[in-house]
DNA sequence: TTTAATGTGTTGTATTTACGACATATCGAT
DNA sequence: ATCGATATGTCGTAAATACAACACATTAAA
């Protein structure tokens, strides 16, 4: 468990850039910003840059997944298995993040969104299956996970498709009985 | 005139570290603020404070110019000559920066404080008066830079030491005519 | 007085970052 | 089409920074 701490001139040049990325966000869309725009604004070398990331659309994955992985630890991470509680937070989450992205413009990268939302779900379900299932089959804890991932995106998708006129918790609250009810077979 | 341009990093570190150093001096005495204490709340490497800076006192002697420096640029330098408003301006920088600092403490140090600000003012009175005398002799100009640098901060500590009553504008507006008088001596 | 703990300042080495140059690609205007 | 301007991604070299280790000073407690 020798966890080598990571140089603190990457730590901190990673996130000049992350939030530079997520600053210019804010002001003009996904398609109009460029790598040199980040770079001028986080005033570090546009080499500098390649040697944290493939291209843009790499920062793009790891910015989302922090974003929204800050947005999910600090909601549910009390709970240390699959409750109802745990359900409802992760769902306020994800429509919290959903909401904050409508501001911003990122037309056409919607699916690359999307993808990256589920990505870091299933990482968590797994992760918490794992954790509160006595030595199941790992496929079938990883199928579990991606299917769960799955579902609770296409719903915050609904939430969204329908107006999110409904909070989030009573938007969820009729599929939460379904939901729990399979998780003993697991 | 080729101004080679310094690194960024350089830039960026020393930004750091005086900011630390301003951060820190407002929670406690500087007798008690450590290098260690600076790097690390400037998240920097200790070493790398001596490769910026001789020791703390060094630190705290440009960090005290630049401040002081910010304070005067920002109010007077749209004129290039000694005139009325100059002096006013000047004066009421100095005072604006005394109050700053008797907010924070740094007892014991009033005196290295007080020669950073007269060395400051010494080389702005030079810079003006040599851009508005025709060519006098070199060594006069700096005498009365020294004179007035002097004269100036002797009046903030007056100023201060009957209770900092009047407005700066005013209290300094008596010593005015005579100031102004002996330039075109120069 | 001794001892332990903490701060100072320096040094050597490894890693990261800056910078300029380059080839290539994209895009808009003529 | 062709040109000019701008963006991308890569490379080599030089400079800045991180880190650990060191000797030494200061301080507080035993």
């Amino acid at each position: 468990m020798t966890e080598a701490k990571t140089d603190p001139r990457v730590l901190r040049t990673r996130r000049l850039i992350m939030d530079s990325f997520i600053e210019l966000s804010a002001k003009k869309e996904f398609k109009d910003i460029t790598v040199k725009d980040i770079t001028t604004e986080a005033m570090i070398n546009r080499a500098t840059f390649y040697y944290h990331f493939e291209d843009i659309y790499d920062l793009l994955e790891k910015a989302l997944s922090e974003v929204l992985l800050v947005n999910l630890n600090g909601e549910f991470f009390p709970y240390d298995n699959l409750s109802e509680e745990a359900f409802v937070s992760i769902f306020i989450a994800i429509t919290n993040f959903q909401k904050s992205l409508s501001t911003r413009c990122h037309r056409g990268y919607e699916d690359t969104i999307a993808r990256i939302i589920r990505e870091q779900l299933e990482i968590i379900f797994y992760k918490m299956l794992a954790a509160q299932s006595e030595g199941e089959e790992d496929e079938a804890l990883k199928l579990n996970a991606v299917i769960l991932s799955w579902g609770i995106y296409g719903a915050s998708v609904e939430w969204k498709r329908k107006g999110m006129k409904l909070v989030p918790e009573d938007f969820i609250k009729p599929v939460l009985p379904y939901l729990l009810s399979g998780l003993d077979t697991i």
